[in-house]
RNA sequence: UGUCUCAUGGUGUAAUGGUAGCACAACAGGUUUUGGUUCUGUUUGUCCAAGUUCGAAUCUUGGUGAGACAACCA
């Protein structure tokens, strides 16, 4: 993977920090800055521990490829560890299904978590930690109707108003928690709160739900041996300290949970000098997509898309179908950095990213998603000649494959133009192009069909223009992909768009999500045809359809059916 | 009339008191058997105001604008 020079400079650097290649320049993003700074001062012993924490409520998307590379990469960089953990705090929306996807979208993305942990391990230790609050009086049971506590709770900007079960002494307090655990309330008949100030300027101090009764959906690990279920407030902190985690990473949103989070980790820490931290970036928004996870599962179950792993979905799942890299997605994801900034990055660098990995990788091939035929007059019928086409331009090891080569051909019918522009530089009666890896040929005639589509395209091919001729470097202006009519393959390719009309979905509050999508975001091309070469290719190889972009095999391909999906097409600029 | 956070080209991101740089995008040109790649060049920026300083994107004060927070979700 390194090169031998990008080796050297590993070791080089390799006093403080690990560095990967090509990255001895770049600057730290300021929660490296923040970890170095801990480091320095001998903070937690000079220990660093990461963790990536998703709810197994969903599939994974892009927008957690950004944080699983943030904590992983710290660790990774800092010499510490990071550690899968599940948050699963909440039976009702949790799923094994969800567990095993985001196990096989981490790995797939290159990265290997020193343990797999759950929120759900801890439920007795944190279990243990209520009924300690309780006793000390910082917590107790309310058996208010949750509209009325939603009430009480005030806004940003009023006070709230105390709960009437708020004083209630502490021996009343632990023998209705211990019950709400042995079964005996239904769900929503109470919950355990922390006592803390109904009149805090931040809402969550307003003695926050540590607890609530569960009953109705067993626990996809624990099954039904709790009834109550700790809120995330409640858990987060205390797993991360539970596991020893000195860096907490997490988005935006949870800036003003991290009072709240020190609140219960002082209550809980020992008289010692390790506490995790909390920091938050910037969680990452894509033009013309949405990356929440309810608007995701909507598209899915209203069948706007076809699955989680629909081509045009921003999960990892779906951009593994559509032919992302890993590779491609960390090196975007590393071009985009950390910030506290909550922007939208325009997703032409997602694409960009992608095409700079398949440039470098991907074997081209001679696909003609439109056909037309085009016959060579002056070739001899019956005769057939192996071309010799370059598998990749920009590594020459690639090596190269034979394409036939045939009176009958098909070419694209946008490479041709009965009455053409100046600048045209395709096929146009009269002038001439180049056929890749094969001859330099003059268009000569059309024939039309009744309704005046055109039906066949006629041409004379120049013998002494094949590579290794004479001619074979005489330079015409336009260069066409083609393949032979008799030596081809039948395919199926499907062209993706973007989702959505509007370039940030989410900042259209006054309308409909639905009006929104785009109603062309899937073409379906079938009666197309690549070269034979192309029988060899197995699910999720990526290729690029010389002139037309990157393409990769769909694992729906199966006897013989060859279906394709656009990566994404190669840059235009005409 | 709250608390917290943020503000650098179209987009994203550097510059930690000392030449505003990089990437993407856009545009122009060279090379090219991919209108790809590659190379060269161009356009575009420090939210506003006052202050501190020899010197401010950076520090101070005051504005302005944007976002988060009022789930028995995470």
């Amino acid at each position: 993977m390194f090169t031998f020079v990008a080796v050297i400079d590993t070791y080089i650097n390799m006093s403080d920090t690990k560095l990967n290649e090509g990255e001895e320049r770049k600057s730290l993003n300021f929660i490296e800055v923040i970890v170095e700074k801990d480091l320095a001062e001998a903070k937690n012993n000079g220990r660093v521990q990461t963790r990536f924490p998703p709810e197994p409520n969903g599939y994974l998307h892009i927008g957690h490829a950004k944080a699983i590379c943030l904590d992983f990469g710290i660790a990774e960089r800092y010499n510490g560890i990071c550690n899968l953990r599940f948050d699963d705090t909440n039976p009702v929306k949790e799923d094994v299904e969800y567990v095993d996807s985001i196990m096989e979208d981490i790995k797939w993305l290159g990265y290997n978590w020193e343990n797999v942990y759950y929120a759900s391990d801890y439920f007795q230790q944190l279990f243990d930690f209520a009924v300690q609050l309780v006793k000390k009086g910082n917590a107790y049971v309310d058996e208010q109707r949750a509209e009325d506590i939603a009430k009480q709770k005030g806004t940003p900007t009023q006070p709230g108003v105390e709960s009437p079960y708020r004083n209630r002494p502490v021996e009343e307090n632990l023998d209705l928690f211990l019950r709400m655990q042995a079964g005996e309330f239904e769900e929503g008949r109470m919950i355990l709160r922390a006592k803390i100030d109904m009149a805090s300027p931040n809402m969550h101090f307003r003695d926050p739900i540590m607890y609530r009764i569960i009953k109705e959906h067993p626990h996809h690990r624990t099954g039904t041996t709790w009834k109550v279920y700790p809120m995330y407030d409640f858990a987060h902190g205390q797993s991360d300290y539970f596991e020893g985690v000195t860096h907490s990473l997490c988005t935006l949103e949870f800036e003003v949970h991290r009072p709240l989070y020190d609140y219960f980790i002082d209550l809980l820490k020992k008289d010692d000098n390790y506490r995790p931290r909390q920091t938050e970036f910037n969680r990452l928004n894509l033009t013309y997509t949405v990356m929440s996870k309810r608007k995701l599962l909507q598209l899915v179950k209203e069948g706007k898309v076809n699955g989680w792993d629909d081509p045009r979905m921003p999960t990892i799942c779906g951009l593994r179908r559509r032919g992302y890299t890993p590779q491609a997605i960390r090196n975007f994801i590393d071009k985009i950095g950390y910030t506290k900034y909550d922007g939208i990055i325009d997703v032409a660098l997602l694409e960009h990213a992608v095409r700079e990995d398949l440039n470098a990788h991907a074997p081209r091939v001679s696909a003609v998603i439109n056909p037309v035929k085009l016959i060579i007059t002056n070739y001899p019928e019956g005769q057939v000649e192996m071309m010799e086409a370059v598998n990749n331009p920009e590594d020459p090891a690639a090596g190269t494959h034979e394409i036939a080569f045939t009176r009958e051909l098909y070419i694209e019918c946008d490479d041709f133009m009965e009455d053409a522009p100046k600048k045209f530089f395709r096929l146009t009666p009269g002038k001439e192009v180049r056929l890749k890896n094969a001859y330099i040929i003059k268009c000569t005639g059309v024939k039309k069909k009744v309704d005046g589509a055109i039906e066949e395209i006629y041409a004379e091919y120049d013998p002494m223009t094949r590579s290794g001729m004479p001619d074979s470097s005489r330079k015409v202006k336009g260069t066409l992909h083609w393949v032979s009519a008799g030596h081809s393959l039948p395919a199926e390719v499907r062209l993706y768009d973007r989702l959505f009309t509007v370039e940030n979905p989410s900042e259209e509050k006054d309308k409909d999500f639905h009006e929104l999508l785009n109603p062309d975001s899937l073409t379906v091309l079938t009666h197309c045809r690549v070269e034979t070469e192309l029988q060899k290719a197995k699910p999720y190889d990526n290729f690029q359809f010389q002139r037309i972009g990157y393409f990769n095999l769909d694992p729906e391909s199966k006897n013989g059916k060859l279906v394709f999906n656009r990566t994404v097409s190669l840059k235009q600029s005409f």
